[in-house]
DNA sequence: ATTGACTCCGTACCATAGTACGGGGTATAT
DNA sequence: ATATACCCCGTACTATGGTACGGAGTCAAT
């Protein structure tokens, strides 16, 4: 069967995060208290990509209030269509911005890198703001 | 001339954040105090781009110790080379992993915005999460 | 039935990254 | 010369995102 539940335990480490940041998430309403057992919650699977979500969307700076606005961001009918389509929209902007600044970060370090490499360059302070500036 | 110097306020708003900011990066030794004429610190144009990485770096998920490595992470002489290239290749990888995971979740929110569209796609609960599971 | 590992809850504490305050000095424009 | 807008410094406060603690209950194995 594929409707194996999971102890809070169990979910903490397939998340990649702490028992207690779990109880944080459910305090902070951005995951759901589940059923329990015994006194004890039952997650299901689906759990496990929610807080994993969570956990990367920081990585990415997003901080944890936008990345509940991500997840909010779900269709049930599409009467409040557009309005779900223009957030989407402008969140893809944002993303992609994320994605030129780190595409310029990259250049920046294999600059240095190369400054690095190459012997014949003359290093005045070579550094990642090198190759940061330019190319906006 | 191009050796224009700029007071604090300046500093902060060509940067994109506030004085405080500027004070409290200094307090953690995330830029140095410039000179000081009459009392006012007098920042070179260099600080500029400075503050901006400090900043950008944060907004992409780097805490400014973080945000400092990859500042610091700068070639002096060719001595110590091995070691930055090291430390520069990680850095890549990392960057190369919030790349990929920023796209993962642009593919899902596009696939949220397909939802949307398309009137003929029967939505149970149409989320970020319907795209984010695979494709790891 | 007892041990060990896990869970419960509430509360307190922590690090990071600022933001605000307050009493003063400076600079420049009118 | 006085108003206004900026700067100085130290200290205190804030928000975010956890982490730790402690006393209790539960579950599974021996």
């Amino acid at each position: 069967m594929n409707n194996e539940k999971f102890t809070i335990g169990k979910l903490a480490i397939s998340g990649g995060v702490g028992v207690e940041t779990i109880r944080f998430y459910e305090r902070k309403g951005l995951i759901k208290q589940p059923q329990k057992n015994g006194g004890y919650r039952e997650y299901p699977k689906e759990y496990i990509s929610r807080v994993q979500f969570l956990k990367k969307s920081q990585e990415l700076g997003f901080t944890l209030k936008e990345a509940k606005e991500l997840l909010d961001l779900k269709l049930v009918s599409h009467t409040r269509c557009s309005d779900v389509l223009f957030k989407t929209e402008r969140k893809i902007d944002e993303i992609d911005q994320k994605i030129r600044y780190l595409k310029k970060m990259k250049r920046s370090l294999k600059n240095l890198a190369n400054c690095c490499e190459d012997k014949s360059i003359p290093l005045n302070d070579c550094s990642v703001l090198d190759g940061f500036i330019e190319a906006k």
